[in-house]
DNA sequence: GTCTATACCCGGATAGAC
DNA sequence: GTCTATCCGGGTATAGAC
């Protein structure tokens, strides 16, 4: 992205951008303190407003980071396989991101319930098309008889909507189910519930092959 | 609530709650601004502070009574009657909800995504018992072979979720479909959408009885 | 390029008149 | 109970030494 990034500069970059996920993630932009951020980053003050110049440019600067990670894992995710085993994947990838990576969900949530000041463009020049270009795929499969009639846009965002869920509600999800922590065995859990029901709601699956009881 | 709550008082005291959700939601705890807030109500900032002594108190207030509403709507939604009816009369509740006053939803996700520290009792006291009584009905459903083997806390979570997305993440669905706001139309389609979805996904109906395409 | 010390402002909270 | 004027802390941003 920068023309010479070779630089030493460079480490401290990306060691404040990683501290800066991660409380603008939990605090959000106006909560968020720069001292914190500094602090975590194991730098002065002084030092992070070397490298960006105000708050709101380090906020943007962390969400394009997000950004940029999540359209590395699902830009060109599925060209025009078949329907079952795509959206399986998608469902598997979207929910281990989910697990793995909650902050960077809650860091992109946040924007977005706020009505996403500083990710409009975002929104319209590169998820709008993305969607667009899912749902055309998913459309054709359904032209083509290899799955029956369903809206893919609602489709799409049902499955944003329950992936992320594991991410953004965390604290809501493991206090209710009494649990710490989550662990590879509920990633495994989450990953067949999901995508089983999803599948069977679109008639490509019998329902219930092998759901298991968890809690 | 109050012992004696037939004064005046409680006028003005209904009015600042309601700015209140309205500023909190969109601003977060840290974002929104006592001013603010008194704008919206009509009334000088220091009347704010008048009836709520501090920042906290005014947001767990609002907070509360966001609570309580949910729990009007969904307390004792339904006994032990039909899992067909009885899941899609819930989703289809839920969705109109979302729909309707997306700004509760809002304020609650935010809470929720930093961890909930002002709802923590909540969720312990009100919500996971909650959870746990409706996954019994939907176990006894599982046991006395009236719907197939599923996870009921999964099934409640992808409800929740899937629901919830068209009020929290209201930006980026009206952006991604090139709309402008909401309307009666879209409820029915989302509504039937989703029911249909989840209940064919459990084994509850066939899939695809009258999807139809929307964007 | 790094860091300490500080200026400045914003906003929550209150004192006190009405 | 209502409102104006003000105080004061906390936090962003920067000046300037090293």
């Amino acid at each position: 992205m920068a023309k010479n990034a070779t630089k030493p500069r460079t480490k401290n970059y990306g060691k404040i951008i990683k501290a800066a996920q991660e409380e603008f993630a939990s605090k959000g932009l106006n909560g968020a303190r720069m001292q914190a951020i500094a602090d975590r980053a194991g730098l002065p003050k002084a030092n992070v407003h070397y490298y960006f110049k105000d708050k709101v440019t380090l906020y943007t600067a962390a969400l394009n980071s997000v950004m940029e990670t999540w359209n590395v894992f699902f830009g060109s995710s599925a060209e025009a396989q078949e329907p079952k085993k795509t959206l399986d994947q998608f469902i598997r990838n979207k929910v281990r991101l989910a697990f793995e990576d909650p902050l960077a969900s809650k860091l992109f949530a946040t924007e977005i319930i706020q009505g996403a000041p500083h990710l409009s463009e975002h929104l319209e020049k590169v998820m709008r098309p993305w969607v667009k270009e899912k749902a055309q795929i998913i459309q054709s499969w359904i032209d083509s008889g290899k799955m029956p009639q369903t809206d893919p846009v609602l489709l799409i965002f049902m499955i944003w909507a329950t992936t992320q869920h594991y991410a953004d509600f965390q604290a809501q999800v493991l206090r209710i189910m009494g649990r710490e922590d989550y662990d590879e065995e509920m990633v495994r859990q989450v990953s067949d519930f999901t995508s089983e029901i999803i599948l069977a709601g679109c008639g490509l699956i019998q329902p219930n092959l092998n759901s298991r009881k968890i809690s």
